[in-house]
DNA sequence: GGCCTAACTATGCGGACGCATAACAACATG
DNA sequence: CATGTTGTTATGCGTCCGCATAGTTAGGCC
């Protein structure tokens, strides 16, 4: 491409711009995450997210205590970004148990969560719950208020099945039920079988429906 | 402690310990594994995993093409460390398929596997998986065979029970039931629930009979 | 419209990193 | 007992890291 001596294409956004503190740390907690993603963790540096938002590296500093910090911002948005969708579903309180745990199973197996990205940045980050203090309060108040409402909805399904047998606590079968779940969401994430559209979540609804001994139809 | 001038208890192994290549590259992945369970995969730097091995950092270079080369054996030996007891499990021709089956959800889920450490080592690799390809490879050659292994058993299961009914492919069967093994597995290893001993391989038999429909007893 | 707050750039410093290299020491071999 | 091989230590070099700091510019406010 012979002389293209535009300035403002050879010289792109010459003038920094400006944005509200909010939209700058999400602009930035989004770049750390695709930094993670695409290098790890360890390719995270404050050079290297500053250049992928497009800002120079000193206003981090600016905008988060440092660099620790904005890791742990970023972590907390994983988590939100993770739990959001079923805690929306749990919390749809407009239909039958039976159909929310069936909305909360889609929710969870949703292909927008099944990036691998996602999946990569949630490793990094839960491999320091055991090691950081901080990573692990985190983890442990995004897990929390899950496990208080899906226990109940459990029940609730049980109970609308007239299914009174306490041969297992309820207890129980959340946890094999969030196993089974989110082992599913490991396989797909992490071994990227091919599954076509849809199969995933067919295979929850099933295994689901066969720990709990229930049927989805009427 | 007053005047302790005992130059052996001040300056211990004053003298280099010699050993064989083998014995030394053990060491060093084993040290390896232990700074990236106690401080992160980001810790793992030469000089400390040197220092924690008892060695020079020098030392690192002789005996691995170089760091990268000793995190990659590292994790090769932690694939090798998960999937060991399963597969010996999955090779045991003696006992009957269901049995085999039994034994091999009960090795999977041994509470020496279920170590806060091998879980934290795990997580800092598999984020690496679709980062980097060599990672990647460590992460498809573990898995291979242990899938290849695992299929058939669900069909003897399945043919021992009469179970003649392909609702469902036994590929599918054996997603779901690796997903129920393994979320479990993460749920002990990452979430910390206080399982009393025995209690998770229960819950994975319960599931397992479930999904396949299956009795453990005759 | 002058001004002050705050978003932003630019640069340098001390430290830790991976790696190369040179010297040393133990062991096997003849 | 000389000698080559190799496990091992010690040290320095160049690079990149997080962070501090000084300087610059845009925009809200009375």
């Amino acid at each position: 491409m012979p002389h293209s001596a535009d300035p403002t294409e050879t010289q792109p956004a010459r003038r920094p711009q400006r944005l509200s503190s909010d939209a700058r740390r999400g602009e930035l907690i989004e770049a750390t995450l695709a930094v993670i993603a695409e290098e790890g963790l360890r390719a995270a540096t404050l050079r290297k997210v500053a250049e992928r938002a497009g800002v120079s590296n000193g206003l981090i500093r600016h905008h988060f205590l440092g660099k620790r910090q904005m890791i742990l911002d970023a972590y907390a948005a994983t988590v939100e970004r993770m739990t959001a969708p079923g805690l929306a579903a749990l919390a749809r309180t407009d239909l039958t148990p039976r159909r929310r745990l069936a909305a909360f199973v889609r929710a969870s197996l949703d292909p927008g969560l099944s990036e691998p990205t996602l999946f990569s940045t949630w490793a990094a980050f839960v491999a320091l719950v055991h090691v950081d203090a901080d990573f692990e309060s985190i983890h442990r108040a995004g897990y929390r208020d899950y496990q208080a409402q899906f226990e109940p909805l459990i029940a609730a399904v049980l109970a609308e099945a007239g299914r009174t047998d306490a041969a297992r606590p309820v207890a129980d079968l959340a946890v094999q039920l969030n196993a089974l779940i989110d082992g599913l969401w490991i396989e797909s994430s992490l071994l990227a079988r091919d599954f076509p559209e849809g199969t995933l979540i067919e295979l929850a609804l099933d295994g689901v429906a066969r720990i709990l001994n229930i049927d989805w139809e009427d």
